[in-house]
RNA sequence: GGCAGGUUGCCCGAGCGGCCAAUGGGAACGGACUGUAAAUCCGUCGGUGUAUACCUUCGAAGGUUCGAAUCCUUCACCUGCCA
């Protein structure tokens, strides 16, 4: 594998480099040769999420360019909880632990080669945590880490007020730890991680050199955000998962298409694998016929893409198209509407009996989580049975709304889409 | 261990015996305008076929009272000061 030599300007045309420890050595390495990096996970849920998808995108990017990573799987830190400024977490089981450690693990493989001369190793922190003594921990890494360096982190600041356990407080020994022994045992020299991760990453890159006089480098991406700086992924039911399971591949694709056109080209930048021209391009037409929403659709293909594969991006696409197509649902091939439906979020209800009224529609489908939010919905006029409007909470669908003989469709504002099956 | 303060709905935060399902802000949701965008404006935001009603909720469990988020007791957790 040869080395691409642009690596670094690429990463900083998108934006990928929030801060970095000296940016020339770094450049100075990576072009050299194949640089071992590595870049940890840790099993905070049982699905990793769009802040983590960026880091995955970052290590391939690395690997791309000819560089070998080390995917690390927090099995160790997952059990401690790296601080946050919300407050304390509450620790989770080991069983829970174990089960999202090998949850993390597999949802990380497909992004990464594990082939050829720089191929990709995965490692669990918690083979090299677990044994370690108490005694040989803090001798060999506490000594390291003086704590009134430790005090004046952003992280631990904001919390000495609300407080901090020890156990969160140590965080950053571990994950520096962790740097240290991929640094002796497999020549490991670079670490990246989300910029809110910056303090445990320069934590590592000095543990290297004052334990063993070591060279490492860090940098740390950007954290994404809305354009008007809040957290992305506090969308309807909670994080951007990339678990199929926690959120359907349509639901990550409508995602995308609905990002707000001031950030289609940063985010095109950081997550799409196109070249620079090819993202330009995008960018001209998207300033220029913002309505088409090009970028957002370039967007939301190739990220559903990478993330959930062609053919479930695929259906996601008709999926769109078929409910925001025009209007006419009657117009719809009972198999279209029926995969559409399926992909949106369906629910089946039996033919046999008599059919629910609308507000128990709602509920049933999960668009309204009560009958009373269900009944506000109709009163408020965002209630939609087959494209329109519902204006009796108590009506009841009828044979004939029944498209192709078997489904409903029932929509609460203007995109959300559910399926009811009668069978 | 002692003293003081705290624990309220998704989040932040008022309330300190009845007028409290609980002020306000944010988030979220719906409508209008659009482009399945942003901004803006309006509305909603515990549950119940809608009710001067009932049920659940103000850290947990008891108690006082006609009546408690509000008072008392115990417990748990958090913060500060003192030991």
């Amino acid at each position: 594998m040869s080395i691409d030599p642009t690596l670094l300007d690429d990463l900083e045309w998108r934006g990928l480099i929030a801060h970095s420890t000296d940016l020339d050595a770094l450049r100075e390495a990576l072009t050299e040769g194949s640089v071992r990096f590595y870049v940890g996970f840790d099993p905070t849920a049982p699905s990793l999420h769009m802040g983590n998808l960026v880091q995955i995108v970052t290590a391939r990017r690395l690997q791309d360019a000819g560089h070998t990573p080390y995917a690390l799987v927090g099995g160790a830190t997952g059990m401690i909880g790296d601080p946050r400024d919300s407050g304390e977490r509450t620790l989770n089981t080991l069983d829970t632990v174990k089960d999202w450690v090998e949850r993390v693990r597999r949802q990380i493989e497909p992004f990464l080669s594990f082939e050829g001369d720089n191929a990709a190793t995965m490692v669990n922190n918690y083979d090299w945590t677990a044994s370690l003594s108490t005694i040989d921990f803090l001798r060999d890494i506490g000594k390291h880490f003086p704590v009134n360096r430790m005090l004046a982190r952003d992280v631990v600041k904001s919390r000495l007020e609300a407080g901090i356990s020890y156990t969160e407080f140590s965080y950053v020994l571990l994950q520096s730890m962790d740097f240290l022994n991929l640094y002796r045992d497999h020549g490991v020299t670079l670490q990246f991680g989300g910029s809110d991760q910056w303090g445990n990453l320069t934590g590592g890159v000095e543990l290297i050199r004052r334990a063993d006089g070591g060279k490492a480098h860090a940098f740390a991406t950007p954290l994404v955000t809305k354009s008007d700086g809040t957290k992305y992924g506090k969308t309807e039911g909670g994080a951007l998962w990339l678990d199929p399971e926690m959120m359907s591949p349509y639901a990550f694709y409508q995602f995308w298409l609905n990002v707000e056109d001031e950030k289609v080209g940063e985010l095109l930048r950081i997550f799409s694998f196109q070249s620079r021209a090819e993202i330009e391009e995008i960018e001209a037409q998207h300033a220029e016929k913002p309505f088409l929403r090009v970028g957002q659709r370039a967007l939301a293909e190739q990220v559903t893409t990478l993330v959930h594969g062609a053919e479930e991006t695929a259906q996601a696409i008709a999926a769109a198209e078929a409910l925001f197509g025009g209007g006419d649902l009657t117009g719809l091939s009972t198999a279209t509407l029926g995969a559409a439906l399926r992909e949106a979020g369906s629910t089946t209800v039996d033919g046999d009996e008599p059919l629910p009224s609308v507000v128990d529609l709602l509920v049933l489908s999960g668009l309204a989580k009560s009958k009373g939010d269900a009944r506000r919905t109709v009163s408020e006029g965002g209630a939609y049975l087959n494209n329109a409007r519902v204006e009796d909470p108590d009506q009841v669908p009828g044979p004939d709304d029944l498209i192709g003989g078997s489904w409903l469709v029932l929509r609460r504002g203007k995109k959300n889409f559910a399926g009811v099956e009668v069978r």
